[in-house]
RNA sequence: GGUGUCGUGGUGUAGUUGGUUAUCACGUCAGUCUAACACACUGAAGGUCUCCGGUUCGAACCCGGGCGACGCCA
């Protein structure tokens, strides 16, 4: 179905003459349609001409949309073609692919048939092919909001860990585009859109907070007779998380109890794949909303995948299903091998990492048997009395200690001291390595044994 | 096409921002123990740190290019 012939803006002998000129669209009752040159066609592909159908490509509507031309739209919803197609009007979209061929070969004007290969986008989920229609939706303007999460970054109001996700963002951001928020969905939050029964819908609509609202606004316009109905699309799924941060807390009542504590907050922590359509949106709808940044740093951890590396897929197979790891090798091994993941970078989840800490875990228990074997007895007051009442974290009281025991107690130290310096820094991978190593290295490894 | 990540002993990895005899685990080998151990302890071997240049007194780490693997956007 074409809508505009293009022709390469090279010289092009062929086609030269024809530029400016009109041309009937066969089969569709003498439509004409416009003959233009264009940069976008290869001179050299097929026959040198390029028909585009920009209510059916999204690169076809941006060309057109650039030079002006009509969109039309020759689809109805159920896949069959509509009176624009012409002769092959109310015709399945897959019959109308074999038709016009058919009809030119019986007519004898078929010239010439060669294969081609091309690419139909296919639904990720079902495989069905996907038909681009155009359509009425309601959109946000982002680059304004987009414009203040740039600032927030730059002024440090926000920090993207680690590092590098920041230069992700701001290249977002800075390359942001008006959001589609209305989705045909059966289930999701139905957009506060009202419209007037008997009024065209673009021109008079009514955005209020409720049906009885939206009543109200529409009998002040046009009295106690109007009748109203509402807009039947849903809002996009993220918009909802969007309002997360402040939503969840009262708002739009700011003087609750919760918003106050608890807005903004300081750490949010999620995958980095959702840094677009989540925390860049919150930050967006946060600071619009009220006025505030709403987290102060935003910690992006990386994703499980395969022991092959791949990322998991119901298609493919590959999901690894948290319950069976557990059985085979307990649920601490799998949180301890979660969390010593480096911040970012995504975690093969394979089964020498998960065999180690099940070793760890298992060391766990026994050293702390060991411990609880050496412990005098609940009932020996006296010696309980004695050892609560050593404070170590007292110079003097450690030094008391014999040597071994002064030993390890110091470890201790250290170590807090250390996991409390990598915790400020968000390094939890190097304070569960450090922990391991403690634990085993310098406790288990040693203390027992003397 | 744009953009980003990765490439380190057989396997899986750390390396904090240039200065280590390159970390740890699994596996392999040797010895010990019947112990807190639902398996442990002590040792050993094993790495051209993807390839080629560059910066530097010095680079696995910084810069450039090649090769390979992968993600996101278009």
């Amino acid at each position: 179905m074409a809508f505009a012939w293009l022709v390469s803006y090279k010289k092009d002998d062929r086609y030269s003459r024809y530029i400016g000129r009109m041309a009937i669209v066969p089969m569709t009752f003498g439509r004409h349609v416009p003959i233009i040159s264009d940069r976008y066609v290869d001179k050299d592909f097929g026959t040198g001409v390029l028909k585009i159908s920009p209510g059916h490509d999204h690169n076809d509507y941006l060309l057109a949309r650039k030079l002006g031309l009509p969109i039309l739209n020759a689809m109805n919803k159920d896949g069959t073609l509509n009176e624009v197609a012409g002769l092959y009007c109310g015709l399945d979209r897959f019959e109308a692919r074999k038709k016009p061929w058919l009809d030119l070969e019986e007519t004898g004007l078929a010239v010439k048939k060669e294969p081609h290969t091309l690419r139909v986008p296919r639904s990720q989920r079902g495989g069905e092919v996907i038909e681009p229609l155009v359509s009425k939706q309601w959109f946000v303007t982002m680059e304004p909001l987009a414009e203040k999460a740039l600032q927030a970054v730059e002024r440090g109001e926000l920090t993207i860990m680690p590092e590098r996700f920041e230069k992700i963002y701001n290249h977002w951001l800075s390359n942001i585009k008006d959001w589609c928020i209305s989705r045909q969905l059966w289930w999701g939050h139905r957009i506060p859109v009202w419209y007037i029964v008997g009024k065209d819908c673009e021109e008079e609509y009514i955005v209020a907070r409720n049906a009885n609202e939206a009543l109200e606004k529409a009998q002040e316009k046009y009295g106690k007779d109007v009748e109203i109905y509402q807009e039947p699309d849903v809002l996009d799924t993220w918009f909802s998380s969007a309002l997360w941060p402040f939503s969840t807390l009262g708002w739009p009542d700011v003087s609750t109890q919760d918003f106050k504590k608890f807005y903004p907050i300081t750490v949010l922590e999620t995958g980095h794949d959702i840094l677009f359509f989540w925390v860049a949106r919150m930050v967006m709808m946060g600071i619009e909303f009220t006025g505030a940044v709403p987290f102060s740093y935003v910690y992006l951890h990386g994703l499980i995948r395969d022991s092959q590396g791949r990322k998991m897929s119901k298609t493919l197979g590959n999901v690894i299903d948290p319950i069976d790891t557990i059985k085979e090798f307990g649920t601490d091994a799998l949180r301890f091998t979660l969390a010593l993941g480096t911040a970012g970078q995504d975690l093969n989840l394979s089964t020498e990492r998960l065999t180690s800490n099940k070793a760890f875990t298992n060391k766990l228990w026994n050293a702390g048997k060991f411990v609880l074997q050496n412990l005098p007895s609940q009932s020996d007051i006296s010696a309980w009395e004695t050892i609560l009442a050593c404070k170590f974290d007292k110079e003097e009281a450690l030094l008391r200690l014999p040597l071994p025991e002064c030993w390890v107690v110091s470890k201790l130290h250290c170590l807090i001291d250390m996991v409390t310096t990598r915790y400020d820094k968000y390094f939890f991978g190097d304070i569960g390595r450090e922990t391991y190593d403690f634990f085993w290295g310098d406790f288990a490894d040693w203390r027992p044994y003397v």
